[in-house]
DNA sequence: CATGGGATTGACT
DNA sequence: GTCAATCCCATGC
């Protein structure tokens, strides 16, 4: 169960230091925080219900093959969205973590939508409630983010990450395999709030 | 410079 | 379950 939302506004976003750590670490603890988006004046939000962890150590990241013109934010600075076009179609939301210099970030896989479902519903067609965010590009689609946030800052925005709402309880966790890989895909760096119906398949539980 | 492969989704069988 | 869409860019000749 979720606490109560908070305000619709555009919440301060987390401390830079947050970012600034082991990329497994930060990936767990984004679990119920809250991305928010405004485009056209419309503010759109979601709870984080599901992350995975990237790090240049393993194949399955982008930063494995090096600093190259795609990879340039995974190696900036921590805190920063690292937004990229997958399988030429969809854009796919990250945020750069640990130090400047190494290559690393969490995928946001899925959110609960808080504000803006109706525009999430005008973007996203006709689904589901529960799919309107259940995916990482579906996500990026119902916020309206575009390839052209890479390099935001999460704590300015205009994409910004605030911390778990107050009267937050930490919900179970559960640990699965990253999803959609081919190397690496043994390493358990898939995080999800167990239980909920917003997590996208294949589901851990 | 040509090639091929995706951190996916939705439509269709 | 299968499969096409669609494009950036890393890799290799």
């Amino acid at each position: 169960m979720l606490p109560a939302p908070p305000l619709p506004s555009v919440s301060p976003g987390l401390h830079a230091g947050f970012y600034d750590r082991p990329v497994v670490e930060v990936a767990e603890d984004l679990i119920g925080c809250t991305v928010a988006f405004t485009r056209a004046g419309e503010l759109t939000s979601g709870v984080i219900v599901e992350t995975e962890a990237y790090h240049d150590s393993e194949p399955a990241c982008h930063a494995f093959a090096g600093l190259t013109p795609r990879t340039e934010t995974l190696f900036g600075p921590p805190g920063r969205a690292y937004v990229y076009r997958s399988y030429g179609v969809h854009a796919l939301l990250n945020a750069v973590c640990e130090p400047e210099g190494v290559g690393a970030a969490v995928l946001i896989r899925a959110l609960e939508p808080l504000w803006g479902i109706e525009a999430m519903r005008e973007r996203r067609g006709s689904v589901r409630d529960a799919d309107l965010c259940s995916g990482p590009g579906k996500l990026t689609q119902a916020l309206g983010i575009w390839l052209s946030e890479n390099g935001g800052d999460l704590r300015r925005g205009p994409i910004t990450i605030g911390p778990r709402a107050d009267g937050w309880v930490q919900p179970s966790i559960v640990v699965g395999t990253r999803v959609g890989i081919t190397k690496a895909v043994e390493l358990p760096w898939r995080f999800c709030m167990a239980g909920n119906r917003h997590v996208s398949s294949p589901r851990p539980w």
